[in-house]
DNA sequence: CTGCATCCGGGCCGATACTG
DNA sequence: CAGTATCGGCCCGGATGCAG
């Protein structure tokens, strides 16, 4: 895309990640490396050139790179894109509300969700494993040493499973939706559910602006 | 634009103010209501009828509506739009190093710099006026009441006044130059320059991530 | 004068086919 | 598996026109 020409951090930022894709490019790889592949797997609908030429754009701007599988990966400047993208996630969040019709899902978005309600490090968190299965393959969430973070695949011995349509599953996850709300959308729990509250530390509440 | 047909809070934000400018219309408007001539002259290059269409957009989804006198505003979910475009300058800021070279610049820019850099509410924060000259027209810095904001016009009996090319002025007021770096660049500063780094309040450390 | 709509050339996007 | 090549169509960009 064309560069805005403007002497200011916003453009061009957009100069570098503005484009079509390029954001939800970002997604993915904010939750690690990922191959070519991957990537097109988890952006349903990108045209493999597009993919191609985002792939080089980001990184002749130095936003990723490749590890030594070959990998794409986020530099550590790209990493810092975690900040305004989960916050672009956090304004956008009254949109999920919306169902979810013929829209796509990978369970991997699960991580932007729990990235806002569980993100920074508290201490007084307590462990816990719990296995979500919605989309198209289970998930796991771990909290451990006051950090939270999702990975693929099933938990060994969850505290916690969650099932049902990704409506639901979000909604609840995101604490749009209490145990009831996504019951009645189709969402079965296994386990205490007050489980996944707790993982919400003290430190959450956001500084006045 | 398609929407990304997805169900995710990035890819439906995105449907929303993801288009090529639309951004930047946002940014202009961060800082209060505009009319469609001011949207034109703080986004130099935008063809009119892209505007035109944008407006539109952004109004039906309810980012903006016209305020009384028929100008474009942000609504209350609109302005939430501050911390993800905030963030998104935060990170790019080291963007700003480049020279201007060819780039626009216009005054009204110094928002998302000071947003950055002076945002939050800190009441020990103490009252200054600083009158910044670069750009297309002269702007006013006020902290009062522990909160910092930017205006439009000269100020009164301003307790500094910092005058210069925007990469200058824009370091200084970043934290990226100190004194001597932006009076290499031809930055004028008449006043204690103290007054602007005592802007900084204690509570502006961010939390540990 | 402000606030758009129209028109059109060029470039980017999207889908598929193809190659090392 | 990891991209490259190709091509139709749509969107962007710049100029111009026009209605209130």
């Amino acid at each position: 895309m064309k560069s805005y020409g403007q002497y200011c951090a916003i453009a061009r930022g957009l100069d570098v990640v503005g484009d079509r894709w390029t954001v939800l490019i970002v997604r993915e790889l904010l939750t690690g490396p990922r191959r070519y592949g991957d990537l097109q797997e988890g952006l349903p609908g990108i045209a493999s050139n597009l993919l191609a030429d985002r792939l080089r754009h980001l990184e002749q701007h130095g936003v990723i790179d490749r590890d030594s599988r070959g990998r794409y990966e986020l530099t550590e400047w790209g990493q810092g894109l975690a900040e305004p993208v989960y916050a672009l996630a956090r304004w956008a969040s009254p949109l999920m509300a919306e169902p979810a019709g013929d829209d796509q899902f990978r369970s991997t978005w699960l991580a932007p969700v729990v990235a806002n309600r569980f993100g920074g490090v508290d201490p007084s968190r307590p462990d816990t494993t719990i296995e979500i299965h919605t989309g198209d393959s289970p998930m796991t969430i771990v909290s451990s040493q006051g950090r939270v973070h999702v990975r693929p695949g099933r938990a060994d011995r969850p505290d916690l499973t969650i099932s049902g349509p990704p409506e639901g599953v979000l909604g609840l996850l995101a604490g749009r939706l209490d145990k009831a709300a996504a019951s009645e959308r189709g969402v079965v729990i296994h386990g205490d559910i007050r489980r996944l509250n707790r993982l919400r530390g003290r430190s959450r509440r956001r500084p006045a602006s």
